[in-house]
RNA sequence: GCCGAGAUGGUGGAAUAGGCAGACACGAAAGCCUCAAAAGCUUUUGUCCGAAAGGGCGUGCGGGUUCGAGUCCCGCUCUCGGCACCA
């Protein structure tokens, strides 16, 4: 082995002493326009101020105890590729890197072991740092921190307050200071709820009249209570078959007084706001579809022989006529009130669930709908419900319709209460076959299926078909198009006071509150009566006390009845103080809930920019300079923000909220928090179980035609996810020691696009560790060590291949396209191999040296130096290719005949249409494809082939 | 069920302003070097017929538009992701 190849040893060498230099000498460092991150005037870094900016992020991790596996680190280079690219292009770049460290599993491990989570959490913070740095990732390593670091969630908190004491204001779109609010009341410029003056209202009174404005509130409303977990959980968190998304619990809707994060006030804009983001338009879709829009009209129905009524939520007033029956969802609170003592004379042993009268019929339903868990819910699709015995009066034809309760209506959404038309609704169709319910076409199908429903197989649904059947007293939709009638009956139903347009979401607010230890405290504390007061300013952080026990109570996970107790309550030294809130010392007790999970990456994005203000949590010149509006990116945000699909809903949609709250409060200057999102791929794995289906140990697993064998016995082959108990994990370190870090990350970026998941494969590496094997052996001497370069020229075709990769390069690196930039560079250096029997022509050698760097960064730093260079080549300019060269004097035409090729001929570049043509024409082989025969057509696309058609 | 994304060699993937399908890499085969092995290097490698020259067929399936379709249109199949009675 000659002692100077390109070995994994001879690269581990290079590597740790340009990691070493890089952090001695800062290279990665961003400077700010003010603050304590501002160069010294003068400086090459106060130049690059001057320069466009580019803020380039990952979704930062939670650091769990496994470390990184070489899943993890593919958004990361690929962000660290771009951000040296960036470098080199002329950016100024901001590329940093944090931890989301608040988190379950460190508490759970508390909780089995007793080792604070502090502990776990900072031991594995430093293991995530050594694996980064390992791979060369070129943070700027002022900017870094953890959620969990007292400096930053003392902003979590302090930005908490702010929410708090804000209110959205609906007629100006955006949230102000509740202050302000305060103000309208005293003014009298906005009415209390009752009426009454806001100065006779007793403290406790204004505080829960505030409560109904504030963005941050507590309420004492429904929520996921999860006693096996004992904590209460987001919406979000809870799967659809009712269960906790963590642990699989059974969850109960309980009412508890939690605090809660008024995002429903930002639905619209966050909707609306989607159009001037740069993400996959899954995502967006994604956004959209939990936010849940719905244009459409309440309409008000009065209950027949009763003086109460019931509203309904449709997005079909045009199919007003053709309600037949109502339907209420079971815990619909009208419900008690409506039914009457006995059924109705002849009224169908369908609708009256086998019951003797209403109330038990009602009661009954309820009881069975509640013993059904959701998951059958789920499979069981058909339609139950059963008749209140009331009816409710068409407001448009006065016609007396059924009202019924059913579990297909969510109390949840809308109003609850639903007017259903069973000949345009595909649920209600369903509901009144099985009930025998009648039906009315009120829009003429026009896919010929004729206007008699009892013939149909299913609703008729059309937002383009013309309405029918819809005249009564004053008012007619008869022949209008659907949109049209919207808009008739709309505006006939509010001038009658009968109902109005409106607009729900399925967007439901934020329940902020965990009992867990391992968050943020709120910091807010509450006086005798009970009144929520916050901590001032000054006095935060709230930091977490020491606790002996971790764990929240936990109860059968069955228990519904049970109610949380936070770890924090048990602290009791520390929950009850006595502090002085501006009317003297007073004893107080401390809100004991933490915050939940997302709260440190609500916001995290904007602590880069100014990590260490202790004034701010970030200083606005600084914030407009990174994420200001700039011409493509109108609302502002990072400039390119690469993380998993699986926070397209949750982590984004937060914190979108709590950035355009703090933009409406005036503390930043961009709307959005992220601008260009891109979502990259899963690196996934095989894994294999034997006969038994245990796992076995993947990377002794051989394949053997056609299967897989472990020890010599038959294994069965499943894909998907990286774990130890699949005993398929692979780690960077690994790789790191087989090769080295440059051809770790050469490999990641050339398997495939960013966007694609794919399997890892470990024995593809070697390809890569090649290419950089061939870079290397061409410019260095592999006996000593030395340069092997030479200044004389290229010829014409190798020059004209340089700057075609060039080119092809750096439009490839703007378009995230990492793996085609890669294989051209590999064309390249397949080329400067052929010509560097002699020595490899510096005129190749450095820009391919230098196009390299942002894949293999210290390979390259090690060949800059090597080629004569001082200093690190991190600010170098990456190369520009020449356009004169980029053109061949010649082109070679492939010729169709009849759509098939059938020769080629070389023409010059500038040679016209006619030339090329004969020159087509005159080749032997078109010749004996043609035998003889006369062209009807000939088709030249310059530059590009020929066609001729016979 | 609804919405979205996708389907290209043995494998990962190239090629979208409709213009030479399979770049680049892995694997495989043969060879060079070596006492040998490893590493490295060279050549071949979509498939079928053929000794070769050459030819046929080929981008999930079936149609269509076009001189020309992986790319556009219509109709399917399958895979993955999201939502799940949202009125």
């Amino acid at each position: 082995m000659p002692p100077f190849r390109y070995t994994a040893a001879l690269a581990a060498g290079i590597e740790q002493r340009w990691q070493d230099r890089w952090e001695e000498e800062g290279t990665f460092r961003a400077p700010n326009p003010t603050g304590p991150l501002a160069p010294a005037p003068g400086t090459a870094e106060a130049a690059r101020l001057d320069l466009p900016k580019s803020y380039v992020i990952d979704m930062f991790p939670y650091p769990s105890g496994a470390g990184l596996h070489v899943g993890h680190p593919l958004g990361y280079i690929a962000t660290d590729v771009l951000s040296r690219y960036q470098r080199m292009a002329g950016f100024n770049v901001l590329h940093a890197m944090g931890f989301d460290a608040f988190g379950l599993p460190a508490e759970q491990y508390a909780v089995q072991t007793g080792q604070h989570p502090r502990k776990t959490t900072d031991e594995n913070i430093d293991r995530y740092r050594g694996q980064m740095r390992r791979l060369g990732l070129a943070y700027d390593d002022r900017r870094t921190f953890a959620t969990t670091d007292p400096d930053f969630y003392r902003w979590t908190q302090w930005i908490f307050l702010r929410i708090r004491d804000a209110w959205y204001d609906a007629e100006q779109r955006r949230a102000r200071p509740i202050a302000e609010l305060v103000a309208q009341f005293e003014s009298g410029e906005r009415a209390t709820p009752d009426g009454r003056p806001w100065a006779q209202l007793s403290a406790v009174e204004r505080a829960a009249v505030l409560d109904g404005h504030r963005l941050a509130y507590r309420s004492e409303a429904p929520v996921n209570w999860c006693p096996g977990l004992g904590t209460v959980l987001a919406n979000e968190e809870v799967t659809p078959e009712g269960r906790s998304e963590r642990g699989n619990f059974p969850v109960f809707r309980r009412d508890l007084a939690q605090w809660m994060m008024r995002i429903t006030a930002y639905a619209d804009r966050l909707l609306d706001d989607l159009d001037t983001l740069d993400w996959p338009e899954p995502v967006k879709m994604m956004q959209r579809n939990w936010i849940g829009r719905s244009q459409g009209a309440r309409v008000t129905f009065a209950v027949a022989e009763h003086a109460g009524s019931v509203t309904v939520f449709t997005t079909r007033p045009d199919t007003l006529f053709g309600a037949t029956y109502m339907v209420l969802a079971p815990e619909h609170e009208l419900v008690n009130g409506i039914l009457p003592e006995s059924w109705p004379a002849g009224v169908p042993a369908a609708w009256t669930g086998g019951a003797t009268d209403p109330a038990s019929a009602v009661a009954a339903y309820r009881k069975q709908a509640a013993a059904k868990s959701e998951l059958e819910r789920q499979e069981n699709k058909e339609k139950t419900g059963v008749f209140t015995g009331a009816y409710a009066v068409n407001p448009v034809n006065g016609e007396r319709i059924p009202i019924f309760i059913a579990d297909y209506v969510l109390a949840g959404y809308g109003t609850g209460a639903i007017m259903a038309v069973p000949a345009h609704d595909h649920r209600d169709f369903a509901f009144a076959r099985a009930f025998e319910l009648p039906m009315r076409c009120v829009v003429t199908p026009d896919d010929g299926r004729g206007d008699d429903p009892t013939t149909w197989d299913d609703a008729f649904v059309s937002n383009d078909a013309a309405c029918c059947n819809s005249t009564h007293d004053g008012i007619s939709l008869d022949g209008l198009a659907v949109p049209a009638a919207k808009q008739r009956i709309t505006e006939w139903l509010a001038a009658q006071g009968l109902g109005e347009g409106t607009t729900t979401y399925k967007l439901r607010d934020w329940l902020f509150s965990r009992q867990r230890y391992w968050g943020e405290p709120f910091p807010i504390v509450y006086d005798e009566d009970g009144a929520a007061h916050p901590v001032p300013d000054s006095m935060l952080p709230v930091e977490l006390p020491e606790v002996d026990d971790f764990s929240p109570v936990t109860f059968d996970a069955d228990d519904a009845t049970s109610s949380p107790m936070p770890p924090l309550a048990k602290a009791t030294d520390w929950v009850h103080v006595t502090l002085d809130l501006g009317d003297g010392p007073k004893r107080y007790r401390r809100e004991t809930n933490t915050m939940p999970n997302w709260a440190g990456s609500c916001w995290y994005e904007l602590r880069y920019l100014d990590p260490t203000n202790a004034d701010a949590l970030v200083d606005p010149a600084n914030e407009a300079y990174w994420m200001g509006p700039t011409a493509s990116a109108t609302t502002g945000g990072v400039d390119l923000y690469v993380g998993g699909v699986e926070h397209a809903v949750l982590h984004l949609l937060y914190a979108r909220f709590w950035h355009k709250v703090l933009f409406d409060l005036g503390y930043l200057a961009s709307v959005e928090p992220f601008h260009r999102l891109v979502n990259q791929g899963y690196v996934q794995a095989y894994a294999y179980t034997d006969e038994r289906g245990f796992y076995v140990p993947a990377e002794q697993v051989v394949e053997a035609d056609g299967g897989w064998t472990y020890e010599g016995k038959p294994v069965r082959r499943e894909y998907g996810k990286m774990g130890k108990s699949l005993k398929n994990v692979v780690t960077p370190d690994e790789m790191c020691d087989a090769y080295g870090a440059d051809t770790f990350r050469v490999y990641e970026m050339s398997m495939g696009p960013l966007e694609v998941s794919r399997p890892w494969e470990t024995r593809a590496v070697v390809g890569s560790f090649r290419f950089l094997q061939r870079v290397w052996r061409s410019l260095v001497d592999e006996q000593t060590g030395a340069p092997r370069v030479v200044d004389t020229p290229v010829d014409d075709d190798t020059r004209r291949l340089l700057h075609r990769t060039i080119d092809g390069v750096r439009t490839e690196m703007a378009g995230l396209r990492f793996n085609t930039a890669v294989a051209k560079l590999i064309e390249l250096t397949n080329r400067l191999v052929q010509i560097s029997a002699d020595g490899a022509p510096r005129e190749v050698a450095e820009p391919l040296t230098l196009m390299v760097a942002p894949f293999a960064p210290h390979l390259a730093e090690e060949l800059w130096a090597l080629l004569g260079h001082d200093g690190s080549l991190t600010y170098q300019a990456f190369p520009v290719a020449e356009e004169r060269w980029l053109t061949a004097d010649a082109v070679v035409y492939p010729v169709q005949v009849n759509g098939k090729v059938r020769g080629r001929v070389e023409v010059a570049s500038d040679a016209d249409d006619a030339t090329v043509q004969a020159a087509a024409l005159a080749d032997e082989k078109v010749a004996a494809a043609l035998a003889g025969r006369t062209p009807r057509k000939v088709i030249v696309v310059s530059g590009r082939m020929v066609s001729i058609v016979v």
